[in-house]
DNA sequence: AATTTATTGATAATTAATTGACAATCCGCA
DNA sequence: TGCGGATTGTCAATTAATTATCAATAAATT
């Protein structure tokens, strides 16, 4: 790492696209790639790809660009794809279940240890390999096995108590799905709150006014 | 409509929060807020709310600040909430199928017209009152329902056909949740790629990092 | 009705993000 | 081994986004 000022959450929310599209290129047996090249497939410029990757180091040289191999594994590491954070998630309804079936969490630094919801008809169920336990115990399973991160697949009136619940028992870190804005009064609690409710309205907007979004 | 300069995507992408929010307080029987009141219950500035807002019109009052009522369906007309798009979602797996029971289409602008997967176990299978049919029947569909807006939530290899073939059939937009990005190439059509991926290694990082994330 | 208070809308100032430019330097080849 | 072409990393310039300020004005109060 080259510099120690924060680095911006814009630029840390093009990592996971720049990783993506090193893994195509690795996939497709490309060895090296120019910012320019790598600027044209992803429809950035060149300077803010370079800008971009030397927050955190110079990896590319002069004359040739960036070993894809090389690049790729840095950014999975700048991410901390390798670190398996443990991972709970909480309400296994059509959302919560499509999650845990469809989201590769280890090749996203994360281990999806447990599943919890409060309907006894599906309490016992198997998803994934993980049993769906009960909601009255997930304290008790937060302080025995100590998660990290915890994703939210519930309702937005019980997001506010389960939050609380959850940091009280050492969670760091909420993948939120919940019609609610995890934020204020939790200071010291990583968030991304999914609202795809409003990325729909986006799109809506942009049917109406004919304009094209960007990624 | 007050400027006629195109609004930046920033703003945009803010009005559903807005939305959500008043309709929050709409049910709670707020009549009226102030933009530093709102400022506070949303972690925002006063001054972006009322900068926001008046790229469209000027909805407050001097003295009184806004009637929530007034404002909520104000931004609803903004973002075309209204419409009723004629909307088609492709590939009904895991995600697919939680997207059309989970998300309020209704409410959003949108009306859920069909459903396609080319699995032969579960066409002619209800979801949500809409029969999932062949996706091989989705050109003859397309052209005679006309659909607006399509939902995607089929593997990556399949995206850039499907999308070129629904492009060519009408579509205007596609809410896209395959791992791929669809963009370049296709100039006149609206795009909102939603990468869950990415958002879960944004958190990685940020767990990582010990960082929190903004809304 | 006049006065005070609150709050907007607009503009200016500031800060952040993106893009451009170019010296430094590394690769590839003769 | 030295030379030419390519491409980075860095810094400066530009553009975009956010925040602060304040006159204008409406509501509330006296």
């Amino acid at each position: 790492m080259q510099k120690n000022e924060a680095v911006s959450v814009s630029v840390v929310k093009r990592l996971p696209r720049y990783y993506r599209f090193l893994g195509e290129l690795l996939g497709s047996g490309v060895t090296r790639i120019s910012s320019r090249e790598l600027s044209e497939r992803m429809g950035l410029t060149a300077s803010q790809i370079r800008q971009d990757l030397n927050h955190f180091g110079g990896f590319g040289q002069q004359g040739y660009g960036y070993h894809v191999e090389a690049l790729y594994s840095e950014i999975g590491n700048i991410l901390g794809l390798n670190h398996g954070y443990k991972t709970i998630l909480v309400g296994v309804g059509n959302l919560g279940r499509a999650i845990a079936t469809h989201i590769s969490f280890e090749t996203k630094g994360c281990r999806l240890i447990g599943l919890f919801d409060s309907n006894p008809h599906i309490i016992g169920e198997m998803v994934n390999d993980i049993i769906i336990s009960d909601v009255r115990d997930l304290e008790r399973f937060c302080r025995e096995e100590q998660p990290v991160i915890a994703v939210l697949c519930i309702p937005k009136q019980a997001t506010r108590d389960i939050t609380q619940k959850l940091i009280d028992c050492g969670v760091r870190a909420f993948w939120n799905f919940s019609h609610y804005d995890i934020a204020l009064g939790h200071p010291n609690v990583v968030v991304e709150n999914v609202h795809l409710g409003d990325s729909l309205m986006t799109l809506t907007y942009g049917v109406k006014n004919n304009l094209r979004q960007t990624p």
